[in-house]
DNA sequence: CTGGATCCCGCGTGATACTG
DNA sequence: CAGTATCACGCGGGATCCAG
């Protein structure tokens, strides 16, 4: 049995916990977050300036998702101007490393996969004109 | 540096390519898809059947997602009852190993993030009421 | 058996404006 | 500066019917 068979991704429970995940990774903002928080602490301006496309509305909800996960700690100064602080919780972090992985995957991949797609689209067109 | 700034997640494209990935793999099925695939070439039904409430549409749409992105390699046989099967290609067999990662993680992390969630949600009520 | 076509709903996402 | 509220839009995705 290989190790893949052992994880094997659908277990008992048909792949609730893989799919739980990637629900939670797979929208569009998280893993952004989380890698740009993996930089350090840093206040929620930040942040919106650091990811680039992001809206206000996506980077409260993110934050407030992953706060929920408990994988981004909030911290709230009681200051005039305000300030609130987002770091990565220890389980955060640990998510890093298996998002790293699927990173390195995608960059190594994408120009093939890219390829494959063009590659596709043409196929498609034409094969029906001689 | 670390071997995470080295990937970064974020790259000079803004982590365009790991977005990329995750659009495609943070849909509902893609991941299950592959995980079932991994265990061997299969046709179709055999696919509907073992990936628990999946739609032939949503099945169809995945597959030929995959084939393009060249993960998911396609046979038709010239039968009278149609038959169809489909395969993981070298491209999607690599994509496997970061998934079991990702997996792994979200299998060993469910857990306490449900238990997060639970106490955050429960925390948000009972706070005002003394 | 495989899978395309259609209809339909809900939700994720974004732009904007407002509050503390 | 940080965050919420509101509205509007497009797309994911499920059910169902039809075709080869």
């Amino acid at each position: 049995m290989s190790k893949y068979e052992k994880t094997c991704l659908i277990r008992g429970d048909g792949g609730r916990a893989i799919r739980g995940i990637l629900d939670r990774i797979g929208d569009k903002w998280t893993v952004l977050v989380v890698a740009t928080l993996h930089g350090g602490r840093m206040r929620f301006g930040e942040l919106l300036t650091r990811i680039p496309g992001v809206s206000q509305r996506m980077l409260t909800r993110t934050l407030r998702h992953l706060e929920r996960d408990g994988l981004v700690g909030r911290t709230v100064y009681a200051e005039v101007p305000p300030r609130v602080e987002y770091e990565l919780t220890d389980s955060g972090r640990t998510l890093v490393e298996p998002a790293v992985m699927l990173a390195e995957w995608a960059i190594e991949n994408n120009p093939g996969i890219e390829a494959s797609q063009k590659d596709y689209d043409e196929r498609g067109q034409g094969d029906s004109s001689p």
